[in-house]
DNA sequence: CATTGTAAGTGACACGGTGTCATAAGTCAA
DNA sequence: TTGACTTATGACACCGTGTCACTTACAATG
């Protein structure tokens, strides 16, 4: 978190210097952005800048984080709005956040957090099981079992890979991150597959 | 990739330098590791590394795609013992990653491959949803209608927006990625709620 | 209003990492 | 032996980071 010193600043100056800083992020991703220029932008002194922030990431997730709040206050209008209908709010909240993004330095914003995330790894990762060029094995597909699910064309197939990919992904992400057992994570995620498998609605 | 030159190495070179880069990988995340360590601890000239890499990310992804090689594989044996059950085999593959890995290094290359991409933006974009402490909103989690959820108690209820949040930031990820209009974002993301709303697999 | 103590501001600088480039060394065929 | 090409090498220019000794601002106090 910035520091107090920060929050002291003047409004004008402290509003100068997030620009900037949203300029800079917006323009790369974090591991590219510089304080040269954020500085530069906004006319701190380096000095202050590591008086205000611990570094560079300090400044870059107190950003982030006020992302996250106005997208928590629009999932919550969804929600109402859907009457708790979960995967309705959902769907809901992603139009709204898609749609809503008109200005362009927000959109780069985003695209920044989300790419510098995924982009590169979590796309490698799920090439797995999609990129028929990943060297020797026919393709993965071949191999399933596509009666057994609930799927119209091979178009469906590869959003079931994908939904997979992301859910698994995010399991070893986890397990990873907290150190579960692998008896905790396998147990984990079996529950995840058996959600998946029977759906997350009641039958009708 | 990295240029023929490298792969024009004596076998015994080459295996050190890999060997070199994985302890750095391992060691600390992509952004984090150095060039510089990799050529000390190989023994390998500045100038060298520089002959057969582009830069510390070629390596990297070279080294990422070599364990990714691995994994194709495991997942396909499991297609196979499952007898092309989607989900049974990507439930036997998730334990064989996890408790296959028993190498310190290799699990620490893994950890900071999953880790570096993940943990701080996904796990700041999850918190949208299931941090308390997030401000100014209550819990969102009151404003669900368990009712029509697949659920027996409030942990099933984490594991859906687990898997709702992990997909729907692919969906982000996506969208962002590959300059999806807003409408095909939509409807991408539509369907996939769609499939996890009604289940992967038939009904029995 | 001078004094003094505390908080904030500042920029030069030491440090460390990157990628390049001029030059040296190796290889091989004529 | 020579020439043409490929590979090896490490010194170096460049750039960004975070720190620190010093300055300035400001508020409280006698």
């Amino acid at each position: 978190m910035p520091k107090q010193t920060f929050f002291n600043l003047p409004e004008k100056k402290r509003q100068t210097l997030l620009n900037a800083a949203e300029k800079e992020f917006s323009r790369v991703p974090l591991y590219e952005a510089s304080v040269a220029n954020i500085i530069k932008e906004s006319g701190i002194p380096r000095g202050s800048f590591y008086q205000y922030f611990d570094d560079k990431e300090d400044l870059y997730y107190y950003l982030l984080n006020r992302y996250t709040v106005k997208m928590k206050e629009l999932l919550l209008q969804s929600l109402q709005k859907q009457d708790g209908d979960l995967l309705g709010a959902f769907g809901d909240f992603f139009a709204k956040v898609i749609y809503q993004q008109t200005n362009e330095r927000n959109v780069k914003f985003l695209k920044n957090a989300f790419l510098h995330v995924a982009q590169k790894m979590e796309l490698s990762f799920s090439r797995i099981f999609l990129d028929k060029s990943h060297p020797r094995f026919e393709d993965i597909l071949d191999y399933v079992d596509s009666s057994r699910l609930n799927i119209r064309d091979e178009k469906d197939l590869h959003h079931i890979i994908q939904i997979i990919t992301a859910v698994i992904f995010r399991n070893f992400v986890e397990k990873y991150a907290n150190n579960l057992t692998n008896e905790e994570a396998a147990a984990r995620f079996h529950k995840d597959l058996q959600l998946l498998k029977d759906g997350l609605y009641k039958e009708k």
